[in-house]
DNA sequence: GGGTCAACCAAGCAAGCGCTAGTGTAAATC
DNA sequence: GATTTACACTAGCGCTTGCTTGGTTGACCC
């Protein structure tokens, strides 16, 4: 066995995998299924990882790292303002969902079926790139870019954001940018 | 076989179905678990309901039809001002998971698990559902209360507010009033 | 007091599940 | 040239799944 290792090989399957369960749901997706779209038997599939379950993890790790590293660089390349910050966050979060979008529709589906120990290991990974979101809300409430309470915009942001995984068509006309430029814009008020 | 009636005793299990498959998922619930929680065998399941998807869409069903009139009258007993009624639409959502939350919960989360038939059914219910959101967008839009785009903004409240159910707390502090108060809030500019 | 009917039960079937054991083999390492 | 490692295979165990079957119970009805 080869467990918890981070060869390429193992890159591919996991990406294999997220396909499958966004396709299927996690439950319904079997290691038979699994090892078919990957071109080897079920039992070789054990071979990468210890279980079924290693496989969640390693697709949901994978796909929040993707943002962690995207919204991180957004925030550097960024202008200092706090609109500018606002915005470069909303167009990470939605480009992450363009380059790895089925990454993340397990990560928001899926996290149930994480079994403890793994979910408090990916919890402090979701935790960091959450804390990203809350600074940059906190710096637009002191500026008076927004008003309200803290927790409650920072959650109803996080759930129009996350919502879009249901309906935000990455081939439509609507390119990240300007879903970005309209959130921001809808939460915002122009300076008095 | 008794399928497709409205007996009380059908509606009880249903309702009991509703919160097993909350707390495990439609997939991991099995026939005797949910058996089992109704206090009768797992055969005698099958006098009441078809099959084990059939127990779902009653679910999605029951708690689609609770928000449909919950909404309904709200818009029929609040002002007839545009901010009066988003503020009631919102109020009555977060009212639903209140008073039927774990319904909800099923019909966000394991939509995708309903046969194509079931689904067909049920989606002109949500149609339904969400047509009332769109009419009071629309007005508040028409009357400058809200700016942007009409399908980007009813596509972020409508996100915003499902989900809610990750993070709401009934026992909490903030009452469904608080909380569409301050959704309302954020998103309107006050006339200049 | 025979008939009806919803509601239930005991038993079990066929299919499918995650996973293991044991083996083969080509490439890499010593 | 010998040994190890990585990756794949076949075969199948032990168990659970959704659902079916055939039969029983008790309340109600004319």
């Amino acid at each position: 066995m080869n467990v918890m290792n981070d060869s390429p090989r193992r890159k591919e399957l996991t990406r294999q995998a997220a396909q499958l369960f966004v396709q299927e749901g996690f439950d319904r997706t079997t290691v038979r299924m699994l090892a078919q779209e990957m071109g080897i038997k079920s039992g070789s599939l054990f071979h990468h990882f210890r279980d079924k379950q290693e496989i969640l993890a390693a697709v949901i790790e994978a796909g929040t790292q993707n943002a962690l590293v995207i919204a991180r660089a957004a925030l550097e390349s960024c202008d200092h303002t706090p609109e500018a910050r606002l915005q470069a966050m909303a167009r990470a979060h939605l480009e992450t969902l363009l380059t790895d979008r089925n990454a993340h529709v397990v990560a928001l589906y899926e996290w149930r079926r994480l079994d403890p120990e793994a979910r408090d290991h990916l919890s402090h990974l979701r935790d960091a790139y959450e804390a990203l979101w809350e600074a940059v809300i906190d710096e637009a409430l002191d500026a008076g870019l927004i008003h309200g309470d803290r927790f409650l915009v920072s959650r109803f942001v996080m759930g129009a954001l996350n919502w879009t995984v249901r309906w935000y068509d990455p081939a439509g006309s609507r390119s990240p940018d300007d879903l970005a430029h309209e959130l921001v814009a809808m939460i915002t008020r122009p300076p008095a």
